[in-house]
DNA sequence: GTCTATATCTTGATAGAC
DNA sequence: GTCTATCAAGATATAGAC
């Protein structure tokens, strides 16, 4: 994007111009950390213009309001993760004819790769969490509304086209809360200093477990406050 | 409690004098109850005060800061579950001696008693979703700090008191998170009108289910907004 | 122990120039 | 497309009376 000159100063320095789609995903993809760190309620639309290095009013100007930029960054992040799996959906099952009559072995791969997939998505720091604190504020009638619709196509995508019984899409789901919850409550910077958290990390995380430690410590050491 | 004369005016009207330790009770259940609703953020120190019948300058006059009194709110929660999973642990395990070395029928058992001694935990909605609420302000240096610790204990009970394997405490903990996920989403009250959330709730919360839907239409009707 | 009044800061949103 | 200036509302915290 927009090169050098960006870094000293966080407000857009020329007034470089740019097109509003461009513009709109580097304001989206900024909202995504800041409300990922902070939640809906915690986040300022300030934070999130200086994240993308524009002014205040242009961010809400292009959505309208707070809340709404919020959706849009929930709905961003849903389309993303359904986006993931449904890749590994198809990358695991090239010629299984019936989606609903599988066998154990291929829903156990399926689920190993779905929870790899799902892992990887931490690069990214603002997409699983944003998408959790979506789910927190199931109070905002709004918010609420657009978190229990995509929570329920997770639910959904994860039984009709992964062909998951309804329990075992129930646990798929609880490890993916832990592992929200793990990641905002920030316990890989615990690991060092912890023998409960290195033990329910190495557990929780496994083989992925250098991937969620890095990312951890590049991410948060980038943080303005 | 202070009776009938509440129920028009929220203000203490007639500025009833109580001791302190039973006032600050009043007042964190009142908190524990809004910022499990709206989290510590998205919550006030004046939707707390009113909840608790009181003026917002004494609830802040009390504890000193918001960010204190969400402190409180969570180290009263930790330590109400703490004290029903040591409850449990107790009546199941009257004669075992090493709780390092259990037999998997006797932990089995247990883990069937405490998910549903936590799903009673739901009667006070407030408990575990400002718990939650809690895990999800890690980003908050002293929120975070408390939510961290409080976590590594509840793990730390359920492996060396419990006598749980790192990895049953892993599959406790998920169910518990996606449990607390489905309470903040306000998934039951989509029972009625979603096949998917019905399916959903009834796998996860098994034959506890009319504790999950009657708390929640009683609870939820009494919001204030 | 508890309230009223209020200072002060923050923040989302609007107006309007360039 | 983007910014500066600014308003209005809301929220935490303090002062001080009763």
């Amino acid at each position: 994007m927009s090169s050098v000159s960006e870094s000293f100063s966080a407000q857009n320095p020329s007034a470089e111009r740019i097109p509003a789609a461009e513009r709109r995903e580097q304001i989206l993809a900024a909202a995504s950390q800041v409300f990922g760190a902070r939640g809906y309620a915690g986040a300022t639309t300030d934070q999130v213009a200086q994240a993308a290095g524009i002014s205040q009013p242009y961010v809400v100007r292009m959505f309208g309001t707070k809340e709404n930029l919020f959706i849009e960054v929930i709905e961003r992040s849903l389309s993303r993760l359904m986006t993931v799996f449904r890749g590994e959906i198809a990358k695991t099952d090239p010629q299984a004819a019936d989606p609903a009559d599988t066998d154990p072995a291929y829903t156990d791969l399926l689920s190993a790769r779905l929870g790899r997939a799902y892992i990887d998505l931490i690069e990214d720091r603002g997409i699983l969490l944003s998408l959790m604190h979506g789910f927190l504020t199931g109070h905002d009638p709004a918010i609420g509304a657009a978190a229990r619709t995509g929570f329920l196509d997770i639910y959904r995508l994860l039984r009709d086209e992964a062909g998951f019984e309804p329990d075992q899409v129930r646990e798929f789901l609880a490890d993916g809360m832990l592992f929200n919850t793990l990641l905002a409550l920030r316990l890989p910077d615990a690991y060092d200093n912890d023998e409960a958290a290195r033990e329910l990390m190495d557990c929780t995380f496994r083989t992925k477990l250098d991937l969620v430690l890095g990312a951890s410590a590049a991410h948060w050491s980038e943080e303005t406050a």
